[in-house]
Formats: structure tokens, C-alpha cells, sequence
DNA sequence: TGCCTTTCATAACATGGGTTATCCAGGGGC
DNA sequence: GCCCCTGGATAACCCATGTTATGAAAGGCA
């Protein structure tokens, strides 16, 4: 069945690229020094804001959005347990996206310039941040090749996979039936629908025994048509970093 | 009238964030020691190629695209002179893209190694050439954004604008009116539609005095009214870095 | 317990944009 | 000058998805 909320720290997220020296998981842990609770609904940050503070995710869900002037939302990113939440705006005077917590969760605010400190002082921190923040931009990127392809049932399809894959990186013990707290607005806040038409498409998914979702779970039960609808591709995702940048580097642990 | 086709160096793109010091001059420099023309549909490099060479772009256009495996194309990002190509792709394996040149131009490709010796010996480069990277994965999210949100005359209105603000950046002199080495055809592929629509819509942008696109070349009519139906911000693409991270290193010329 | 809000299901209808096909114009090569 | 080839315009038709509306189920809260 579905399986409990886990707790995740960044250096499990990093650690799949580098094997991280203890002198990396160190600074890393100063990172997440001050965890703090936050309940549902909470707001990290609200576009226009100055980014001054990053955060690790360590528990619960969280998604940034775009607000059109006319109220409309457009979900960019959902963050899962082990994500770093702010990189990609770093370097922006102003934040453009809200970040809210879509369940309540720990996090670990930082400021922006500690990240600044970890790059010079530990190189394959700064590699395995940059592939996470990659990772993270790719993410994005096939989300809008998707989307921009293919219709709906292949749109919930790629997401749904990708959610799978992203969360049994971080955690193994993930099953093909795992907790979601996603409703249909947000899917189709994420994947440029309406709600009506993604609740369309989830029943006739469903009737094909293709998944199942409900309001808190979802229910992958067949992998590999999924897999062939949506053509995702699970290397894009990949904890492999590029060889030609990591001669002389320790390797991840799984190699 | 249309300008004409401009020589532009990756410092005369990073400049725009940061001062930079005539060691970082340098640093750019050898990057660009060796400069390379190229044809019109040179392959700079394919999907599943192994990134060990990146490549700044010192004149004429390229783009990258995904291929899927039906055939389809799907255009993620247009560079222009000035831009860097290949960071997004760096820490992977294997690139997921082909980048491919629009027309004829100059580029200079280097070892990915080199980026990372500017990594260590320059943090004002590094920060500047992270705001590089952060603003392109912006456009990319922008246009997602945009994608989902509008219709076919919005998302032409907004990549039209994207495309001029972002030449008028590097090169001041671009007028309203000035040269795009665009098809129809790539603009169905950047922008998610067919090519019949994107006919249809540019005639009835015409016929509304928005904008006139002929083989070569784009002339804006009416900014403000772009500006609009598009809802595209220009601040996406500023060129004003996060105070917070930007404490005792020298500010933009412009500034 | 009952109330109230949010989420989900479903139906009838409207439409933007996809599909396919044909023709025309421009531009490069010879 | 002629030929091709690519790019662009236009039309007729159709379908996936948006729109609007309504009711029911679920879940939080007093």
C-alpha cells in the first residue's frame, strides 16, 4: 500500500551524484541547522519578493507558481523531500513564482549566501548542486516537450511517471501505489488543462486500467504502456553526471 | 530597416550582469581563441553525444530541439550572438537535444573543462555566467508559462517580443524592424502549433497592424499592444543581478 | 451531529486549432 | 532564362479540449 511520509535531507538528494566527503556533508549540514514546520498552505515566498533565503525540502510537498494578472496559475515546479527550493531564482533581483506548501512539512531556510560560501569552498558540492538544479530545469523543459506534443492522457501520463521516478529516487521503499497530495486542479494547473478535462481523462485512464488516482493516492498499474503513451524517458532524470567533468572526483556509491 | 547581421563575444553578453576585470577579460578570451565558421544547418551537436564541448556563439543564429521518435520537433531554445550554448547539458551524460545553426555564423567551441577552471578562478565570472544560464532556462519557463496560458496570436506576441528584447540587448542598434532567420515552420516548432496556424495567425496580426513577418525579417508595429496580448514581462530577462548575493563584487557599467 | 467548503463526476454545447490538400511566390543553382 | 525546392497562403472539414452548469461525495470544523 501506500507508504508513509519519509524524511529526506539534501545530502541524500546530492549524494547520488558524488560520493560526498565528510568535510561536503558538513556544510551541508549547516545548511539545514534551523528546521522549522510549516503547515499546509504556507507561503516561502511571494513573486516580487527579493530572494534572500533558500530552503531544503525535508519533509512534505511544496509547488512554485506563476499568477497571471487575470488570477489564472500556472504550476512550475513541485518540490518533493530531498529538493533544494530557490536556485533557479537566485540570481534574480525579484522571485516571479509563489511557493507554497501543498502539505504541511519541515523545511530548512538558509541564507543565499551560505550557497555562495559551499562553492568556493568545495568543488563537488558545486558539481552536484549545479546537476541537481539541472535536473531540476530539465524537469521543466521535457515537461514543456510533453506537453507541447502530445494530448492530455499522455500529458497525465509523463507527469504521473515522472512524480513516480522522482519519488523512488529519493526514497526506494516507494511503491508502484504512493501517496500524492495533488488534487485535479493541480494537475491541471501543471499541465495547461482544465480540471474538467483532466477529471475526463483520469476516468477514462482508469477504465483502461492504466492508473488509478485518488484524492490522496495514486495507482500506477501498468508501467510500461505509461512508459509508451507518454514516451518519458527516465535517463533524463538521470543520477549519472557528465564523465567528461568528473576525472579525479570520487564517484556516487552505486557505481 | 533591418540591421545587419552583428559580431558579438560572450563578454559582451556576461558584462551586462557584472563588471568584469581584465583577468575575467582574459579568462573569456581564451575561450574564444579559437573561432570556427560554420554553414547554414551544421550540426553542432546530436542527442546522446557525450557534452565535452561548449561553444559560445560569435555571430548568425542556431537552436536546439528535440526529436521524438515519430519525427516531431519541438524547438526548446533560439540562440543568438553572444549566447553560450551547452550549459544547460553539462552535467548530464548525453545531451538530449540536437543543436543545429539557423544560418551561416562564427562559433567557438571549448572544452567543458575550461568552465569549471573559470569556476574556481573567478567568482564574478561564475556568478555572471550562472545568471547567463538562469536566464535562459527562464525564457524557456516563460514560454511554458506562456504556452499554456494563451492562444496562438499571444504566443506569437510572446515570442516575438522575447526575441527582440533579447537582440536589442546585446546589439543597442535593433530596430523595430529587423532580421530573423525564422520559417513559419520554426515557429510552429518553438511554439507548440502547426505551421497552417501560425500562417493564419501572423495574416491576422498583420491585418490588425501588430506585426508584419515576411521570409527574412520582423517589424514590430505595436509594442505596447504586444505587450498586452502577451502579458511578457521584460523583467524576466533582466540583466539586474540579486542584490543579496552581489555585496563588495563591482557593478554593471550601466549601473 | 450537522454545516460548509473543497473536490470530483458528468453532461451539453462551443470553439480553437489540427489535418489535409492545393496553389502560388521566392530564391538558389545551373 | 529555366527548374526545383522550400516556404507561405488559403480553404473545408473535424476533433480534442474548453466552457458552463449541476449535483454528489469527502473532509474539516464547531
Amino acid at each position: 500500500m501506500t507508504t508513509a511520509p519519509h524524511e529526506v535531507c539534501v545530502s541524500d538528494n546530492l549524494m547520488h551524484f558524488l560520493a560526498l566527503s565528510d568535510t561536503d556533508k558538513r556544510l551541508l549540514a549547516e545548511l539545514e541547522q534551523s528546521p522549522r514546520s510549516v503547515a499546509r498552505g504556507h507561503m516561502l515566498w511571494e513573486a516580487a519578493d527579493t530572494p534572500h533565503t533558500l530552503y531544503t525540502l525535508r519533509c512534505g510537498w511544496a509547488y512554485s507558481m506563476h499568477k497571471s494578472e487575470s488570477g489564472e496559475e500556472q504550476v512550475l515546479d513541485v518540490f518533493i523531500p530531498g529538493d533544494l527550493m530557490g536556485i533557479r531564482e537566485l540570481t534574480f533581483p525579484a522571485h516571479s513564482t509563489d511557493v507554497v506548501m501543498l502539505t504541511e512539512g519541515v523545511v530548512c531556510p538558509f541564507p543565499a549566501e551560505r550557497l555562495l560560501d559551499i562553492f568556493q569552498q568545495s568543488s563537488s558540492l558545486s558539481l552536484a548542486i549545479h546537476a541537481a538544479a539541472a535536473r531540476q530545469q530539465a524537469i521543466i523543459s521535457e515537461r514543456l516537450v510533453n506537453i507541447l506534443r502530445h494530448d492530455a492522457r499522455a500529458r497525465i501520463a509523463h507527469f504521473v511517471l515522472e512524480l513516480y521516478f522522482r519519488l523512488r529516487r529519493v526514497d526506494p521503499a516507494v511503491e508502484r501505489d504512493f501517496l500524492v497530495p495533488l488534487s485535479q486542479g493541480d494537475f491541471s494547473k501543471l499541465l495547461g488543462m482544465t480540471k474538467v478535462h483532466v477529471s475526463r481523462t483520469l476516468s477514462e485512464m482508469e477504465s483502461q486500467n492504466l492508473l488509478r488516482k485518488t484524492r490522496k493516492a495514486l495507482q500506477i498499474q501498468d508501467v510500461d504502456r505509461l512508459l509508451a503513451i507518454s514516451s518519458f524517458d527516465p535517463m533524463k532524470l538521470t543520477d549519472r553526471l557528465n564523465p567528461a567533468l568528473t576525472r579525479g572526483l570520487p564517484t556516487a556509491c552505486w557505481e
